[in-house]
DNA sequence: CCGATAATTGGCAGCGCTGTCATAAACAAC
DNA sequence: GTTGTTTATGACAGCGCTGCCAATTATCGG
């Protein structure tokens, strides 16, 4: 193993100027900086990650422990971190949280032992106020994605208003005229704008609100099959309909199934997430994809002080066979 | 924070004691160890990581590099080897792989600065030979799952060939006589055995094997469309297709919704994998779920020195209406 | 009861690096 | 030229733990 030592020998300068170097400290001459950084090229030095941390204050890692939302949810975030991560040299260190109960026990084991040098939570952990609480109590820098909890700041989060607003438009573009929402639970704070971005679109295609063909989901599967139910039993039902998940979509999708509706011709259906599901639905589902690697890669720029660049930070029209009628 | 002296001072013994305390060692009288242990309990002592790793010469690390294959599958092998590694003090550390190309530079990279104690290795990952070599080269345990490659010893499994029998079985049950097949793409070496259980299937049921009704596929959903086009165009179609895996199902599903055709009524449909897509698909998908998690634990257990649990390795056949006719 | 052996415990160096401080060299101001 | 100030570099302790070895105490056979 090639130590810190060696590459000091070989540049023929001591440790601890090899040490500023790799730490992109001042004070080097931009001579002796190169002589160093070819010596470490020449070896393939890497500094030991352990040495580092007991030595200094920085542990080089960041903490990131989830409880499953879904997998491809957990796996992008992760992908964004740790790709920035790696970049800086840092490295994410993924934990997962199988009872919310142990939550606090599991991510204080992974505070004491691996001393991170920040945080990244997802919901539902970055709700939970215990959880919260711990992390700054530790000390430990937090980014918190997605999840807001009264008292506890701001998170990380991209509005959905506008893009929920752009859905409306494009049904409306198709013709529609009664477009019916399917909302979101209450209680999911980030998903509550949709609502506002369905108002938004609909005042701005001239369509008047008609909270006849607006109904409460849960974010399932079987409460989009209810909706549609509600729906389609009107009896002038809509022709649209834009569901505030993906998961309601496509049980929106089933109950056009079992009724021989023809998708989109009888009725459009729209989702929201981008589930990897909904590309393989039949018809295959019109949705919004949300930046999450992005997002995770964001959070981890934030903690490792770098300005976040909101401009990737942006939603995405997926348009897909379920309002696109195959003659458009 | 609460360091190995405090606990020696509190427990009234020396440093080294804890120590042995700590690591399991022998030497040490009852009574004194759990003095030690009560020690660590009251002052809520975690050992650090870093310092162990110095010391001595272990790093208390798996490391977990990938290539996206599926979120699905990277995070049901990262949750069941996190957490047996959790259980025992380990943790495990995810590096995302974006370019195949930079596999061996940035596994190098995680080696060297990480000093991880063991690998595991999923496909695609699992089958390149320079990864492989690069980490034994490393002196590194490593275990890689479902990947196997000529000349590089057996591979983590489990026999595919099984439960692709149990598969036919069950269409056979259900009364079909014409039972087509998908075959994998012959570079996957894993799920070649899938077609031998297809095989053995159809002589358990008495049913004369018909190669008119193999076709190849390449696992993803284009090749699951035209392998079903032509299956559905032959003169006597068959009324069952057993998909090698879920894409390809899903591929076949959606022409048979193009042509109007009742599933299972006019063709049963099964898959391999359990995709989260196919609970959603419609009718939902007959498939194979592979254990996963299961594996990942596994494959922990190995690295840690345990003797793995092969009574948890087992498929599962999970039935649903796509196979099933309602009046069944 | 004695020496021999085994079990138990402690002392201390040192893992590879960074923080602190000392020192040397370069430069500025007069 | 002298003093003060900045810049560049090195020496060395020590982060928290484990490995090695020494010291101490218990156990045993005869």
């Amino acid at each position: 193993m090639v130590t810190i030592t060696d590459v000091a020998h070989r540049a023929g300068v001591s440790m601890k100027t090899v040490s500023r170097v790799l730490n992109n400290e001042a004070h080097v001459r931009p001579a002796v900086r190169e002589k160093v950084q070819s010596a470490v090229a020449a070896l393939g030095y890497r500094p030991n990650l352990a040495a580092r941390q007991l030595a200094g204050h920085k542990s080089f890692i960041i903490g990131y422990p989830f409880n499953n939302p879904s997998a491809a949810y957990v796996t992008d975030i992760l992908l964004g971190a740790a790709r920035a991560c790696r970049d800086r040299g840092y490295h994410l260190v993924s934990e997962p949280v199988d009872l919310l109960e142990n939550a606090v026990e599991i991510i204080d084991r992974l505070i004491s032992t691996l001393r991170p040098d920040g945080m990244i939570l997802i919901p539902p952990l970055a709700e939970i106020p215990a959880v919260i609480d711990q992390i700054e109590k530790a000390g430990l820098p937090l980014v918190r994605i997605a999840g807001s909890v009264e008292g506890y700041g701001e998170a990380l989060r991209i509005d959905d208003a506008d893009i929920a607003r752009q859905m409306v438009a494009h049904l409306a573009e198709q013709g529609h005229r009664r477009i019916a929402f399917i909302r979101p639970p209450a209680h999911h704070s980030q998903a509550a704008s949709r609502f506002d971005g369905y108002c938004a679109g609909l005042s701005a295609a001239g369509i008047a609100f008609d909270p006849g063909i607006v109904v409460d989901g849960a974010f399932d599967v079987e409460s989009g099959m209810a909706a549609a139910r509600t729906l389609l039993d009107l009896p002038e039902p809509p022709t649209a309909i834009f569901a505030s998940n993906d998961q309601m979509a496509l049980g929106a999708l089933r109950v056009a199934h079992q009724r021989k509706l023809d998708v989109p011709g009888d009725v459009a259906i729209a989702g929201f997430d981008d589930l990897p599901a909904s590309a393989f639905a039949w018809p295959p589902l019109t949705t919004v994809r949300q930046p999450i690697e992005a997002l995770g890669a964001c959070a981890a720029r934030i903690l490792l002080g770098e300005a976040p660049d909101d401009a990737a930070l942006t939603h995405q029209l997926i348009l897909r066979e379920s309002t696109l009628s195959p003659t458009a």
